[in-house]
RNA sequence: AGGCGCGUAGCUCAGUGGUAGAGCACUACCUUGACAUGGUAGUGGUCGGCGGUUCAAUCCCGCCCGCGCCUACCA
């Protein structure tokens, strides 16, 4: 193995050996498990919440793989109609093209061109990251089998009535010219006014005063309405408004929505342009006036002089008008929700169009009784609170796009208006014995792209043919993703699974948190703080990641902040972590909190992890390479530390499964963590030295050592693999043999079950005590500033048999591990000598003093010791002083407490012995 | 307005009705043959505040303060 770990040179060609060797399509074994991946936006480019989630659904299905089950993790993308769709017109406007030039089949042509040279950018991303997708079987929402799986759905939800076509109001992206779902609006305060505008009565009597926030929608208006029980309006009701600038007499209408204490308690009514004017109109059957072009201009419904205005130009225009004619009352600054396009950023329009919808109620309903009935299960749980949330609130969902890009709709038109769903064409003639000369033209638009999401743990598996997939991986076992799409996705997933299939799509859903950056952020363009994945793995000088940071900004005055921070926070780049850093640290991240604060240190401290690991795996190599390593069963004789590190082994290996079977990859990694370094690292190979170096150890004895050093660190490689899969097959490639195991990839290998015979409390008691020899020793040394390399004179005093038979066992380990020359044992009763103390149980270690140790500084460090033991004891003592708590509390934690002062005191009696003796010096 | 969540070491975060934890940072010492991307030892916390329940509260309950997110509407 090479001196130094370097990450960029081992992954790439692992990953490319993996998908050469075929490791990850799912092979026979016990049970299934599948996940399907939530499909990346085919425009897509890998960020850090990729990165994050791809790393949650690889350890699980690596684990899974390694446990012998069928595995599959079914990989693809999504078409993202409208993103897609941009991308290839902002390529075609710089040629000065619009998608309209073209045509419909042409643009669509470009479209898929685009697809086959971009479109696999980010499953190559993927790979980086070593997620293992069977590649073989991936999907795109637009293959044909997916869209036949679409077709099928459209026209049963037809048929059954679940989808309708009708005018209703939607949401309209006046810049992209097509509707969108409520779910694609996003919608923040800004500051706007409230004008206040004079309605003159049509008698002459007098005005109403009506408060808008969007005056130039007054053209539209067809009541004013105020509270029925509104006092000051009550003769008003039933009389009529002369309609300034437009001259339309509109009524006085009474109705509840209004609130008599917001502005002036009356409201104009504008059924067609705002989606609580449309049931108001609906409920007093008013007319409901359009007065805007798709472009969002004012169109031929209004007076002349406002035709073909922006809306924004109209409002100027109108307020101008109205004042005027002495007509507006007042203009107030005021806060409100303006509703934006989450694709083009514009002013999102209430708007009166034909689209289709989706009837969701019917849906629903079976949907929230399965995650009730536990069917389908949230994890953490209360995930299913915000599920349920929106569920039982649920409105129709708007599934059609005046764009090109996707599945058109299946719908077909005659010349009279009359419509037809079918399959296709074809079958929509027979179906109602059309002629072939009756002209019929299909729907021009095309469904939501989330229509065609929504289907996807079934489709993916070739629903609606019943294939052997489907069979065996449907439904999947878990669905992993970020909280912001539960609506989105997850519960348009469990809506048509279990209408399509009869069962639920998946049968847990696991809700991690969103990748913030180090102050809480949540990363973005705009704001500049966002973090490439492949940076953190491969590594970027400043220069570069400025430039990466501040290309293409929307606002590019920003460009200087942006640079200025990102110098701040790292002065010299970013050095290559590799991707088995990066995914470790998004596993110890992995809480169930819903913020993920994404630190550069910690990846660097995982980093220095993964070279722990490579640096241990070279000196058990180096000492069992060419050696006898009982690969053929020879015999061997396992000392304490081998019985211990095997021990704890089993401790781990429960602990990391259990920990991923409850979704806690933090509590995995950090179980990992823990043995490698703290145990594995730390101790045993620190207690393998004396075995190994020294004369006169038993060839059994350093066989025992080889043996358990190399199996150890084999089953370590197996139980990190699914965390951190490159550098474990590296390494394992070259430790496996000595462990006498065969195959070509570690991720193949079977995972490490606990053996629970091989716990020894015995051998754990023995190693125990010994690092509390070692570490009491050391303690002495650090705290007297005794240098590490200087011999120590060791005595031991008050011993047990059991202590006596330990230090004889372990003499060697204790004096090359405490750097001691010799260890004097000190009978009962003879006279200790002025000495640094370390307790371990009633046995004391003593460090004489001559001319070492300092007496002031010996007599601090005991005071300090004394002080804390009083201090517990005092605390236990008061506990114990009443009788309440000895009365009521569990007699175990009684007996705990009176454990605990006895061994306290007689540490304590210890310590002050000792004092006494250095203070009588 | 409704819903959800958070506040624990300098930082990022675990955690439990009964002895407060990790990583990083910090201090001192150390280039000993796996590893200075390292080793050894150490410093550091009235667990946001106030009450309540309890023998016992960082944990359970209530209120308050501070912060965040989501959903839906106020023209």
């Amino acid at each position: 193995m090479d001196k130094t770990y370097d990450p960029g040179l081992i992954e790439r060609k692992i990953y490319q050996r993996w998908e050469q060797l075929g490791c990850f399509a799912p092979e026979p074994g016990n049970n299934a498990y599948s996940i399907a991946l939530p499909p990346p936006n085919v425009t897509g480019v890998l960020h850090m919440g990729h990165a994050f989630q791809d790393t949650i659904m690889d350890i699980l299905i690596r684990h899974q793989r390694m446990k012998g089950n069928t595995t599959l993790w079914q990989g693809g993308s999504d078409h993202a109609g409208i993103a897609t769709q941009m991308v290839v017109e902002r390529q075609l406007a710089a040629e000065g093209i619009s998608r309209h030039d073209l045509g419909r089949d042409a643009f669509l042509e470009k479209v898929w061109q685009w697809k086959e040279q971009s479109g696999d950018r980010i499953s190559q991303q993927l790979r980086r990251l070593g997620a293992s997708i069977d590649w073989s079987r991936e999907r795109f929402t637009m293959d044909p089998a997916l869209s036949r799986a679409v077709t099928e759905v459209f026209v049963s939800l037809y048929e059954e009535d679940l989808i309708y076509r009708g005018k209703r109001l939607v949401n309209w992206d006046p810049v992209l010219h097509t509707a969108i779902s409520d779910l694609e609006v996003v919608s923040e305060e800004e500051d706007g006014h409230l004008w206040h505008l004079r309605y003159p009565l049509s008698d002459g009597s007098g005005h109403l005063v009506v408060a808008t926030t969007r005056p130039e929608t007054m053209l539209g208006d067809s009541a004013v309405a105020v509270h029925p029980e509104d006092p000051r309006y009550s003769g008003l009701v039933g009389k009529t408004i002369q309609l300034p600038l437009v001259g339309r007499e509109i009524p006085i209408i009474a109705d509840d929505y209004v609130d008599p204490e917001f502005g002036t308690g009356s409201l104009k009514i504008t059924p067609a342009h705002d989606f609580n004017d449309y049931q108001v109109g609906l409920r007093h059957q008013l007319p409901q006036i359009n007065i805007l072009t798709p472009d969002a201009c004012i169109n031929d419904q209004a007076p002349a002089q406002y035709r073909g205005l922006d809306r924004f130009e109209a409002r100027t225009r109108i307020v101008q008008d109205l004042d005027a004619l002495g007509l507006l009352d007042s203009i107030k600054p005021h806060k409100l929700m303006v509703p934006r396009g989450d694709r083009s950023g514009s002013v999102v329009e209430p708007y009166l169009t034909d689209q289709w919808f989706v009837r969701t109620e019917p849906l629903a309903k079976p949907a929230i009784e399965a995650v009730e009935r536990g069917d389908i299960r949230f994890v953490p749980e209360n995930w299913q609170k915000t599920y349920f949330e929106w569920m039982r609130n649920i409105e129709d969902w708007c599934i059609s796009r005046q764009i090109w890009w996707g599945h058109r709709i299946p719908a077909w038109y005659d010349d009279q208006g009359q419509f037809y769903v079918g399959r296709d064409e074809a079958s929509v003639r027979a179906t109602h014995q059309l002629a072939d000369d009756v002209p019929l033209r299909q729907d021009e638009d095309v469904l939501d792209t989330w229509f065609s999401s929504a289907l996807w743990p079934f489709s993916t598996l070739g629903w609606p043919e019943k294939t052997p997939e489907l069979a065996t991986f449907y439904p999947t076992s878990v669905l992993v993703t970020g909280f912001d799409i539960i609506f989105f996705w997850v519960a348009r997933m469990v809506m048509m699974g279990l209408k399509f299939t009869g069962e639920v799509p998946f049968h847990e859903v696991y809700i991690h948190g969103l990748v913030r950056d180090h102050d809480g952020q949540k990363m973005s363009k705009s704001k500049g703080n966002v973090l490439d994945p492949l940076d953190l793995i491969d590594g970027i000088e400043l220069d570069q990641l400025i430039a990466k940071r501040t290309a293409g900004l929307m606002q590019p005055q920003m460009a200087a902040r942006i640079e200025q921070a990102t110098r701040r926070e790292f002065p010299s780049g970013i050095p290559a972590f590799g991707t088995d850093a990066m995914r470790f640290t998004f596993a110890a991240q992995a809480t169930l909190g819903r913020d993920i604060r994404f630190d550069i240190q910690r990846i660097e401290g995982y980093r220095n992890f993964c070279t722990k690991l490579w640096n241990a795996a070279r000196y058990v190599l180096m000492n069992t390479q060419d050696h006898d390593c009982g690969q053929n069963n020879e015999p061997v004789e396992l000392g304490a530390p081998e019985r211990w590190i095997i021990s704890r082994l089993q401790e781990t290996e429960l602990a990391v499964d259990r920990a991923i079977g409850e979704y806690r990859f933090d509590y995995a990694a950090s179980a990992i963590y823990e043995f490698v370094w703290n145990h594995y690292c730390d101790w045993m190979i620190e207690l393998s030295k004396p075995c190994l170096n020294s004369d006169g150890v038993s060839m059994a004895a350093q066989r025992g050592t080889r043996r358990t050093l190399v199996r150890v660190l084999e089953s370590i490689l197996r139980l990190a693999h699914p965390f951190i899969p490159f550098i474990t097959e590296e390494i394992w490639q070259q430790v496996a043999p000595l462990a006498g195991k065969t195959g070509q990839s570690i991720s193949r290998q079977p995972w490490p079950q606990a053996d629970l015979d091989k716990l020894d409390p015995a051998a754990v008691a023995e190693v125990e005590w010994l690092k509390q020899c070692i570490s009491g020793i050391r303690n002495i040394r650090g705290e007297m500033n005794i240098p590490p390399g200087r011999p120590l004179t060791l005595q031991v005093a008050n011993t047990t048999a059991q202590d006596r038979a330990w230090l004889a066992e372990n003499e060697t380990q204790l004096k090359q591990l405490a750097r001691l020359d010799s260890i004097d044992l000190l009978a009962d009763g003879q006279t200790t000598p002025a000495a640094a103390v370390a307790l371990c149980g009633e046995m004391k270690l003593l460090v004489p003093m001559g001319g070492l140790i300092d007496k002031t500084q010996e007599l601090d460090r005991l005071q300090r010791e004394i002080s804390k033991l009083e201090n517990e004891i005092n605390k236990a003592s008061r506990k114990l002083e009443n009788p309440n708590f000895v009365d009521r509390a569990p007699a175990e934690v009684v007996t705990q407490e009176r454990e605990r002062v006895v061994r306290f005191q007689s540490d304590l009696g210890k310590l002050n012995e000792q004092k006494t003796t250095i203070e009588a010096l």
